[in-house]
DNA sequence: TTCATATAGTACCGTAACAGTACTCTTTCG
DNA sequence: CGAAAGAGTACTGTTACGGTACTATATGAA
């Protein structure tokens, strides 16, 4: 439903987790699993996914753990949900991918999807994990009525 | 993956396919099935649903079927999308309902998620049907990079 | 060098939502 | 009446989600 998965919710919140504590370098997964109240299993999973596109750094071993790859500021919503689930397209046809559904030619949606897609995954783009660390709404608050597209160039509406 | 369903993808290319017939004020489920190539039942599924959900009307017996219930720059895609898949919440937490989330506490990113998700809601709410039958990228072409709230009251971002 | 501790990798399972289909009931026009 | 259309119900297979267990590997410390 237009839905971000459970796992993805949990991950963000262990990347943010992960942002507040801006001093240990290194946390493990138990750490973590035990402030957040997630199972370690589910927990070890999300981080080990989230370490494979490159959004954490982990050291194995004894006295190993993880640590954020990036600062805060330069991990966006998108980075983190296309890291859970994957490439996120609103519909079949909304991707960048060849779309290969059979009904292109008597429906005719995708550019309008593929518009529609691009506006969603700009407005995430413009939210960064050192925003969900905190709040979202001080950070962009004067963004609140045009969304979140920086460089606007200001003009008319029809 | 942040996706609309494809019963909702379908449900509304009918709606488009309506709005682009001014014309005829009642169509067949039948009619609506043959020119989208989709199986009469899920075509009749999806009008039965659109109807009940007041974005459709429908005439029972003989020479009946479905026609818009309004004006399709007053239906937006909000409209569209919740009457096939309920009401729209980015998360669990990220919705009016009174969040059932035990991690509330530790998480905290409860504010966050519903910020977030009123600022794709104002996005969807943006776009209409009318705009869905015709191009979205042509219609709100000088929109595109401030995205689609209209009543923006410009302010410097810091 | 051995052991405890940590991540990495794999594999599995139960549930629920999605997508599709079939069948029956009711309404209305000719 | 009877054909045509929507309304309602119920069932099914498939898939993705969410959770769990188990094993392998790497590393620091006793
Ligand atoms: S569903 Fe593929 S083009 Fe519309
Ligand atoms: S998951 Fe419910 S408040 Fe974060």
């Amino acid at each position: 439903m237009l839905k971000v998965s459970k796992l993805t919710d949990y991950g963000i919140g262990l990347m943010a987790s992960l942002a507040r504590r801006e001093g240990d370098n290194l946390v493990a997964a138990r750490e973590l699993s035990a402030d957040s109240g997630l199972p370690l299993p589910t927990v070890s999973k999300l981080l080990k996914v989230l370490t494979s596109s490159e959004l954490l750094v982990s050291t194995r071993g004894a006295s190993g753990g993880y640590a954020l790859a990036r600062r805060p500021d330069q991990i966006t919503l998108v980075d983190m949900i296309e890291a859970v689930e994957g490439p996120l397209a609103l519909t079949e046809c909304s991707g960048n991918a060849a779309c290969v559904c059979e009904l292109e030619t008597t429906c005719g949606l995708k550019a309008n999807w593929s518009w529609i897609n691009q506006q969603l995954l700009n407005t995430l783009r413009g939210i960064t994990l050192q925003n969900m660390a905190g709040s979202v709404a001080r950070d962009l608050r004067t963004l609140t009525n045009e969304n979140t597209i920086q460089n606007s160039t200001k003009k008319a509406v029809s």
